[in-house]
DNA sequence: TTGAAAGCGCTACCAG
DNA sequence: CTGGTAGCGCTTTCAA
């Protein structure tokens, strides 16, 4: 493993004039620049993560993280929530400070408002769950033109200049849905659907995944229902409960949003838990009680602690050690988890 | 974040009397190591782990790795090496250099010899997928003995004294495939189990959790026949069409063992791809072609990235930052991939 | 038993 | 445009 040192020595420069050759900072004569490369080439020459994340430490960067609820009203972000503390603890070590923030998802001036507070703050960087509306989605354009690092978790606004999107592919989930519930239920079923809202960009993808895939793949699926609980379980005990009602027929559900318990609430209410399929997203702990009493079949996950910590890591590699993402799109995988493999 | 300077400055010492009390290494006067313990436990100091890891390239730390197959026999462990070479290439840059070598898993002797080797090669620590033989574990227990350091991957020998297992539940990975066979097959099926040798403790283990779990949580789900393929494509295609023949009553098949192709082809043979509800282990590239053709209904996987590259990290942080493993059992996750998450 | 100093690899700063 | 130097936190060695 070669090091600046020794590309130094074998150059007849400076470790200075290596680094502003390898790191493109300051100007070079061109000669000697071309020399540096070669050897390092030569070399198979790789920076050395310890020493760079040791010099980095001086930077004393300063994140920002901007997610939605506020950790009690949506259990899925707590997990994403301890993530980051974690992350953030390791990242203290390296000098890294991260400022969580929380704002709903339906006050887009707030969270522009927010956004304006962390860059006024001071940050160097900000990792943000989006409401994709204008006066969000501008002001990350805006930042990200004038070079500030901004990354998407959780869920994406395209083209807003981002460097890097961490979250789930919604529409690939739906698909794993269908694949699941078909499996589940041997290829036929009428199927009851419970979403948050239409609004929300991440359900309304997973149910096109849904509806697009069973209609091209397993037409013994049918939707025949489709209720919206806007993630709240109060709610969503109430449009599950009607739905179930007005179409006795329903035989398998498929819960798209927030709101799972109050939705199993409604099933076992009338007497259905056990007798229906259901398939829903997010392996939080009220999910899990409902898979171990047999409520639920299956239930998808989008790892949350990587939703949490992997956007920190990006920030930190562009800032702290000079390296831009390698992909714009990180997206987490969709778990299976039944009764067994809790 | 306090740094051992900072202590050594609060309690009047050098830092190195800092480092001697932290780390237990040489001895210092008792007063004085008392105040530093009480500074640094009010300060909730954490080491700086790249600052460790940098002054850990001087030890030069050399690792060995054994394994089974020569990588082309057992497609399973291709991605173990493939993650075990990426993560070598990583740790070569605080200077670890990595020794792998392959031994069949029904030659004691021959591994027990490997072991021999690479010690006297002079490896500070040694990761191996052992033979469960007396002549394996009394080695490993004699190695551990001596204060070397051993973790065990992909399959373990209780009690040799190793610092850590890395790898499946084998058991509980056993009761994953029950769960999904009973999703899949509507709670009632008549399975055909193919098993590699009932030597291998992997696969007893596998078969032990799904045998156990049927019988007393899912009663309708009958083992009607059990075959042994050696983990060989050529056996599996004969035993498995056998068994097929022999008892057309089943409607489902567990392969618990390699040689998934193999069984598939028996399969296809018969012409009952499609028809039977087909529960496999390990996530191979031929077994998503099964899966992607509908023969296979879910691959169970168990993280064979993490079974090449956690076994280094663990002996890293043990040797080069003086870091004991959290916990004796690192279990991989059992994974499950249908089409569509593939 | 202790302190001082060098060095792991990299970056930033200052002087030229 | 360039070289030298200091310093990030930790370990190790040498001298006292």
């Amino acid at each position: 493993m070669p090091t600046i040192k020794e590309i130094a020595l074998l150059a007849g420069v400076s470790r200075g004039t290596v680094d502003r050759v390898l790191n493109n900072r300051g100007s070079v004569d061109p000669k000697k620049a071309k020399k540096v490369l070669e050897i390092a080439r030569a070399l198979e020459y790789t920076p050395n993560i310890a020493g760079k994340t040791l010099a980095a430490k001086k930077k004393q960067l300063k994140f920002g993280y901007i997610l939605f609820g506020s950790t009690s009203s949506n259990p899925f972000f707590e997990d994403v929530v301890r993530a980051i503390k974690n992350r953030a603890d390791e990242l203290a070590e390296v000098g890294v400070t991260v400022d969580v923030r929380f704002t709903t998802i339906d006050k887009p001036e707030a969270q522009a408002a927010c956004i304006d507070e962390l860059v006024a703050g001071g940050v160097d960087g900000l990792v943000i769950t989006p409401i994709n509306h204008p006066l969000v989605a501008d002001k990350l354009r805006e930042l990200s033109g004038s070079g500030f690092p901004v990354v998407t978790a959780n869920t994406d606004v395209p083209g807003c200049g981002r460097i890097a999107y961490v979250g789930s592919d919604y529409y690939k989930s739906g698909e794993t849905a269908a694949g699941m519930m078909n499996l589940i239920t041997g290829g036929s079923a009428n199927i009851g659907v419970v979403i948050g809202s239409p609004l929300v960009l991440c359900h309304s993808e997973r149910l096109s995944g849904f509806t697009n895939y069973i209609e091209k793949v397993f037409t013994g699926l049918k939707i025949l229902a489709k209720a919206v609980n806007n993630d709240d379980d109060i709610d969503s005990f109430r449009v599950t409960r009607d739905m179930l009602i007005r179409f006795p027929e329903i035989d398998s559900l498929l819960l798209a949003a927030a709101g799972v318990l109050g939705a199993c609430r409604a099933v076992k209410d009338l007497g259905l838990d056990g007798k229906l399929a259901i398939v829903c997203y997010d392996v939080v702990p009220t999910t899990c009680d409902l898979i171990r009493e047999g409520v639920i079949s299956a239930a998808l996950g989008q790892q949350p602690a990587l939703q949490g910590a992997k956007p920190l890591d990006l920030l930190f590699d562009y800032l702290g050690m000079g390296v831009t993402p390698e992909k714009e799109f990180y997206y987490t995988e969709t778990e299976i988890k039944i009764r067994e493999n809790l």
